[in-house]
DNA sequence: CAAATTTTTGACTGGTTAATAAAATTCTTG
DNA sequence: CAAGAATTTTATTAACCAGTCAAAAATTTG
């Protein structure tokens, strides 16, 4: 009974209009939180006014939520990617590379989501929630299975993929510590940190020799 | 020339009263940093009036220095107490549980910490992350000594501490992530993650046998 | 090119923000 | 207990907040 006019599809204007907007409210949302940014903020940030910025995004909520979902999204594609194969420690390397590349790729993404989890998840729960849990535990029982069958070290697959995460995803959310610390680390830091962790969790997941 | 006017010692009622609006800030900033969160909805949490919180803290800037000023101070206690031994990796290993006993026992601390820095460490760069830098630096020189004299595996210092930081704050930063995808855990967490990450940094940090 | 539609602008609203001033109250101390 | 100091309350401010509205301008389409 609801939805009478269908939602037309979106002009050349509307597409590229929202996708400034949406740039510009990543570079603020990731920075401020949701309560510390303002829709002004964020309209000066895109080059335009706030009526203006509420004509593509009827309000704060609907735009602040479009980007956690596509953050979600942009996250989820490298836990995906791990699958049983031949080389466990091959497989888990691989992953932990690409974590590494898309904390360097996408600093504001991963700022935005750490954000998001530190202020207790208050937006977009189920939502955005629900597709990671259940990617999340489909790959701890992949693990389990590795060990299990004696091709990973026997170690606790849970705290092995928060250690995973807090270490490739710190790059992102701590460049500025890392940056004030260590400016003469920046130019190599994703490689180096690449040839930190990776070693690292391939001592530790390497299962003993029988 | 200025400050004709010593500042007088306080009195009970404004050391209580400064503790109470100290703990509730706390707990507001750390969960939504320093614009997100508002002296009202602080004071409210501190059950007495803005003004009256404005009384004891003259503007909103110098309440959250305050706080972070403290933060750093908790912080930096246990990188002080690594120092040289004869055990690098028990010294290492102690570094890493005092740090997860951090975690636990102060996750607000923790919080607003990574806040600030995620931010990009707007407030205070100086006063507050000097003395840091300082202590850092030194504990990195401890980190190649002991590299040099054959004690302890040659790995990136650098990369070594901010992982370390990772790993171990990441309990107390992205506790509603680990509370929701693995609530059963959650009762044994913190002796998990330890058990998880001291063996882990030793098996890395083991110089091999010449 | 003209009508219809979409986009942009400017003026405005009620609510919240950080902060101030002064009056009223409570506490401390001689 | 009374004077003086410290504390709390009430009233108020100007700036900013998210969001609305209608009219003007630009674009699309028949």
């Amino acid at each position: 009974m609801t939805n009478l006019a269908p939602p037309k599809k979106p002009t050349r204007i509307q597409r590229e209009r929202r996708e400034e907007i949406l740039t510009a409210a990543l570079e603020v949302f990731s920075q401020f939180g949701f309560r510390g940014a303002s829709i002004n903020q964020i309209a000066e940030a895109a080059g335009m006014s706030t009526p203006k910025l509420l004509y593509y995004f009827k309000d704060k909520d609907l735009l602040y939520r479009e980007i956690l979902q596509r953050t979600i999204q942009l996250w989820l594609g490298p836990l995906q990617m791990l699958t049983d194969t031949d080389d466990p420690l091959d497989e888990i390397s691989a992953y932990i590379s690409r974590k590494i590349e898309m904390s360097r790729k996408f600093p504001r993404h991963s700022r935005l989501f750490a954000g998001e989890i530190m202020q207790g998840i208050p937006h977009a729960r189920n939502e955005v929630f629900d597709p990671l849990s259940s990617i999340f535990h489909s790959k701890i029982a992949l693990l389990e299975t590795w060990i299990d069958e004696g091709r990973l070290a026997p170690v606790d697959p849970y705290h092995l993929m928060y250690s995973i995460w807090a270490t490739t995803q710190h790059y992102a959310d701590f460049s500025a510590q890392i940056e004030g610390l260590s400016p003469q680390k920046v130019p190599t830091l994703y490689p180096d940190a690449e040839a930190f962790l990776v070693p690292m969790y391939r001592k530790m997941l390497t299962p003993e020799a029988p």
